[in-house]
RNA sequence: GGGGGAAUACCAAAGCGGCCAACUGGGACAGACUGUAAAUCUGUUGUCUUAUGACUUCAUAGGUUCGAAUCCUAUUUCCCCCA
């Protein structure tokens, strides 16, 4: 894997990249949609491609662990064979399950125990196994095992979380180190800092995965109830110690806003689950703001979904149908809306990485984030 | 023509003397959602309102009772059965 930053903001953190994997580039700053089992949920992998124009997307090992299983991602030779989609992918590393799914594990020093979500059954997730998954899985990019912890989160559990997070880490190194890639593909490790909300230990967290020196690095733990300020403020002391030459991926960010002034920061990757799941939920992300689509007041308003983005399903079809079909619940509904709010997204960082190479980021930035956070 | 049953808020449907402005669904309206246990979840839904407050409701009109959506009488409408 090789990243080339070819452009700089001048007046803040935002770089422009090209990131080659052995399945094609990423373009950064970029957006990556959340695929967790295999599928970006309710897209195709020809509109992602086409429509979309996604260049990456995630998948989760805990849940491709759990269903299709090894056995399957195996015999398919990967998930890129199996899904059908050949661009890069990224799988996180259950992580986040440790935090999402806290009243059904237990963290000790060797690794995780679940408890499936699906039956019960129990399943030891260790820093050598996640890797070995994650081997198995095939993805471009792969997530060290790591504990997202919550929000609010005691100084003094964050800091022994962190702890417990570089001693995988350095297990997931030697791990990756000691194993090959199953399908004659190249599989980055990327590290994860955390530290919760305390500058210390963000400071801390920053320099010991910086000092790992992989090929990539990650940003974890926000975005998890904290208020924006604190999101902001480690996102920008974790990337003035992160080295410049290689990517920052900022997990789980989140709304236009966010990723706008993350970029602003120095972060180039981010994935979120937002676009996807609010849209099956009626919420729309749009170049004049976000709409709830099941609001009345779209009911008879046949204006384009979005008039200023040059998506097909965003122009092609009207607010007042595409609210007829969320409201009725019909699948299509949340295709349309995930669709949309996909390429909005994937327009967004495109421009922002445009406005970069043509160096007017900043003023541009300033004025998108008032009208993409607006409720219209 | 004879016999029986039913009428409850936008719809459906509980309630069968006080704890009922009235269970529960649906619908409607609004909100939440940030490395996906989410095509999910939450709130409101008689009127006025800050309300643990007041007022008007359970087909209509009377009545019994300290007290009625709940009991009685009449009326109206609907459904079923027998001729």
């Amino acid at each position: 894997m090789k990243f080339d930053l070819t452009a700089t903001d001048p007046k803040s953190f935002a770089r422009a990249g090209v990131l080659h994997t052995d399945h094609g580039v990423i373009e950064t700053p970029i957006f990556m949609p959340v695929g967790t089992a295999g599928s970006v949920k309710a897209v195709h992998q020809r509109e992602l491609e086409h429509d979309i124009q996604a260049q990456i997307i995630l998948g989760n090992t805990y849940h491709l662990y759990l269903r299709p299983g090894l056995g399957v991602l195996e015999k398919a030779g990967g998930l890129h064979k199996f899904n059908g989609w050949s661009r890069p992918i990224l799988t996180d590393s259950g992580g986040y399950q440790v935090y999402s799914l806290a009243a059904n594990r237990k963290i000790v020093d060797e690794g995780v125990t679940f408890k499936s979500h699906i039956d019960g059954s129990k399943h030891h997730f260790t820093p050598e196994n996640v890797m070995d998954i994650q081997r198995t899985i095939g993805a471009d990019i792969i997530m060290a095992f790591d504990e997202c912890t919550p929000y609010p989160c005691e100084y003094t559990y964050a800091k022994n979380s962190m702890v417990l997070t570089h001693q995988w880490l350095k297990r997931c190194v030697d791990r990756i180190q000691t194993t090959e890639p199953k399908y004659g593909y190249e599989q980055a490790l990327f590290p994860i800092v955390q530290g919760s909300v305390y500058k210390d230990l963000r400071e801390q967290s920053a320099e010991f995965i910086a000092s790992q020196n992989q090929q990539g690095n990650a940003i974890g733990g926000l975005s998890v109830g904290e208020p924006h300020e604190d999101m902001y403020a480690m996102t920008s002391l974790v990337c003035s110690i992160l080295p410049k030459e290689k990517p920052r991926y900022l997990m789980g960010v989140g709304t236009p806003e966010n990723i706008l002034e993350c970029i602003a920061l120095g972060v180039d990757m981010f994935d979120c689950v937002m676009p996807t799941r609010n849209a099956r939920n009626g919420m729309l992300f749009t170049t004049e703001g976000i709409i709830n689509i099941r609001n009345e007041k779209w009911k008879d308003d046949l204006s384009p979904i979005d008039a200023g983005l040059g998506g097909y399903v965003s122009t092609f079809h009207s607010k007042a149908y595409l609210r007829h079909l969320i409201i009725n619940k019909e699948i299509l509904g949340a295709q349309i809306a995930s669709i949309h709010n996909l390429t909005f997204y994937l327009w967004l960082v495109k421009e922002a990485r445009r406005r970069i190479q043509e160096g007017t980021f900043v003023e541009w930035k300033n004025k998108m984030v008032k009208i993409v956070s607006q409720r219209l």
